[in-house]
DNA sequence: CGGGACTTGTGAAACCATTCACAATCCAAC
DNA sequence: GTTGGATTGTGAATGGTTTCACAAGTCCCG
């Protein structure tokens, strides 16, 4: 299989939504023209990205709604469902625990730990808050770590996460994290969303224009 | 000035924080080759990104922290403080209203609305929730909007923020926006990370490597 | 004061992603 | 059947970003 852009991945999700939408609302049939004005890309640029991983519609007609949500949630690894564990139950775990959609686009939270002894052994969220000591062994059979702890501790309960053999981690920390190469890692960075917009308002008045992409997660 | 990316941005945020993590341990003294092992990136991919901006290094030294500290928070517009107005207050909402740290770098959330009549009025986080539909009066003065509301209730928020001339929005829910384009939205898609996570564990079984970069923010 | 070690700033080259443009295909209608 | 209108899939062209490579500048030491 060829080499396939992290764009082009985050594209496939957003496709994946609208065509989970459209779904719901009866619509059998989708041409790239509206998926792309939908999804805010064009219509060139819906079909090479599926064109990454085969051919799925019908020259003429377009795309069946149906199969093609079938062939995405496929391509993404979501026909099956994903065991995460949350690390540091502090304000944004509390958040993504109460937050059923996860759980309907096939991630269950399965496991929450935290350092604090205040904490632990605590019902939280329908889950008993875990000590954080017994990561190694309680993280068996988890697909997905999801670390929000304060910046200063991530590296250390990355580095633990990575030993219990987790190779796919969702990080909140504002913080470079050194990962072996198999290990996959996207970094939601919000301070950095805000930073952009600063730069955003500072340069609309100096006349600057319209800026095109970003970096982002790294593996290895 | 030239057009200078949002990858190039999103790298000055990360450079500049490491910088004021280095000035308070004391470092005066920076070269690319470290800033980039610690962030992540190349050399020169680090000159390449200050080169759009002027030049603040001395050749056979590197960079002085301090000054290239300054300069960063001048090219990002951070030498100011930006007045944010949070439009939700549910859960994301607590995790961002608590979170100090976006207060130390020059945002202040200054305002809170919801539209859940039991929370309109109480007092939240040290300020008091107003009604949503005093929105287009009170957003006066306000830079930033962060929006936290349902993905169905996003796009209506959206349209009257910007009649009330917010020029920037910082978007949680996971749907697209539609904006003039003189107005800069960033989203921040949690599901979309979860979902490139799960592609990359699908497809480390099947082979494929390493992959490059990720598309984002829209403005217009 | 000159040589050596080091580092920046930057064109040019390489690489990657997006857009263009069109032949191939499909359906419906007659 | 055959025609017309629509839409896909994809090489080629374009546009943008990253990496390379090196001249120019700085410091230190003898
Ligand atoms: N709250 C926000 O809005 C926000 C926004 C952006 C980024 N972040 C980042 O998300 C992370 C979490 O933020 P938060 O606001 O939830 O912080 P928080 O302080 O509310 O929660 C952190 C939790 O982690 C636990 N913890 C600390 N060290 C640990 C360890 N080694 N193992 C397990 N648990 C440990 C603490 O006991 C605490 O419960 C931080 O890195 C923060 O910078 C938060
Ligand atoms: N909680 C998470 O971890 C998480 C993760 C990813 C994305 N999100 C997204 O963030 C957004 C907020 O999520 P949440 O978990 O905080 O939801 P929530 O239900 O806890 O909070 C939403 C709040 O918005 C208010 N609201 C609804 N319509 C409004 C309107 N028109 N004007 C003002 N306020 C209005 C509601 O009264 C409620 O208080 C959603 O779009 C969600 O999809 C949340």
């Amino acid at each position: 299989m060829k080499k396939v852009s992290e764009s082009t991945i985050a594209r496939l999700s957003v496709y994946l939504r609208l065509l989970t939408e459209l779904a719901a609302a009866g619509v059998t049939t989708l041409a790239s023209g509206e998926l792309a004005r939908r999804c805010g890309t064009s219509a060139a640029q819906v079909r090479k990205d599926l064109s990454f991983f085969g051919t799925f519609g019908k020259r003429g007609l377009g795309y069946s709604v149906p199969e093609l949500t079938e062939a995405l949630r496929g391509i993404l690894g979501l026909e099956r469902r994903w065991r995460v564990a949350l690390i540091g139950a502090g304000k944004i775990g509390a958040a993504l625990m109460a937050y059923q959609d996860f759980r309907r686009q096939g991630f269950d939270i399965v496991a929450v730990f935290d350092a604090d002894p205040a904490r632990v052994g605590t019902e939280w969220q329908g889950l008993v808050i875990q000590r954080d000591a017994d990561l190694e062994t309680s993280l068996q059979g988890i697909d997905i770590a999801i670390v929000a702890v304060p910046a200063s501790a991530a590296q250390g309960v990355v580095n633990r996460v990575v030993a219990a053999d987790v190779r796919a981690i969702l990080n909140f920390a504002p913080t470079k994290l050194d990962v072996p190469e198999h290990v996959a890692v996207k970094t939601v960075n919000m301070a950095l969303e805000l930073e952009g917009l600063s730069y955003a308002l500072v340069n609309e008045a100096r006349g600057a224009r319209r800026v095109t992409s970003r970096p982002a997660a790294s593996r290895g």
